[in-house]
DNA sequence: GTATTATTTGCGCAAGTGGTTAAATAGTCA
DNA sequence: TGACTATTTAACCACTTGCGCAAATAATAC
């Protein structure tokens, strides 16, 4: 990442967008177990099929899930299973970022 | 990342949400090197103080720069080392996408 | 004290985003 | 063919975001 022109780090900022929303983290954390079709993701996430369509192509974009159409339906799987790997990354800073300030509240305990 | 609640997912989403942003990234990239006040990034990036220095405080808040005041400028520097560790994961995956895609235009020269 | 410089914050604006409903499209079945 | 279901797309709305300008704040020097 050093020295890197603009359009690369566009590409990278967007990248980290399409990862920058509840839902689609959902919808990523639910394919983890199996490939699932529009209709169930949406009851799952609890919002309509055409919201969840959208992220899913949004998704698909990056490269993040792959689509497969079977009979009328559209099924979604994970493409890059990296995405966990950076999202583990993603959980431990954050996990040590609680730590930090749990210990800077503990000073005045 | 498995069964994560709802509040976790939101922080995660948040975390990615800071990194999804080039002028950030830019900052992130210039702090590589040493760190800098204020002023410096802002030339450096080309864009005023206040914006920059709005950027520099979201960083801040998600842990992953860190301010210190000398003088009357304020200097920052990268607090969590690991950014750099999930930026060459993403360039990795966009790097394998740009080869797919390139993969799929041979199929048709 | 005043003057100067650096940073932060308040405000407004243009553009982007996530959500909905309704219409368009695609596939299956009788 | 027509009816039915699933998915995608279009149009719209409320809200957020990145930016600049200007005012407020902080630190130094005189």
């Amino acid at each position: 990442m050093e020295g890197l022109p603009d359009e690369a780090l566009k590409q990278i900022a967007a990248y980290f967008q399409a990862l920058s929303e509840p839902t689609r983290l959902q919808i990523l954390n639910l394919l983890r177990e199996k490939e699932r079709n529009v209709g169930e993701l949406a009851q799952l996430c609890g919002y309509t099929s055409a919201n969840i369509s959208r992220h899913l192509t949004l998704l698909t974009q990056h490269g993040l899930v792959a689509r497969e159409s079977r009979g009328n339906s559209a099924y979604y799987r994970i493409a890059d299973a990296s995405v966990y790997q950076l999202c583990d990354l993603v959980c431990g800073n954050i996990a040590r970022q609680h730590d930090r300030a749990a210990k800077g509240r503990a000073m005045f305990a």
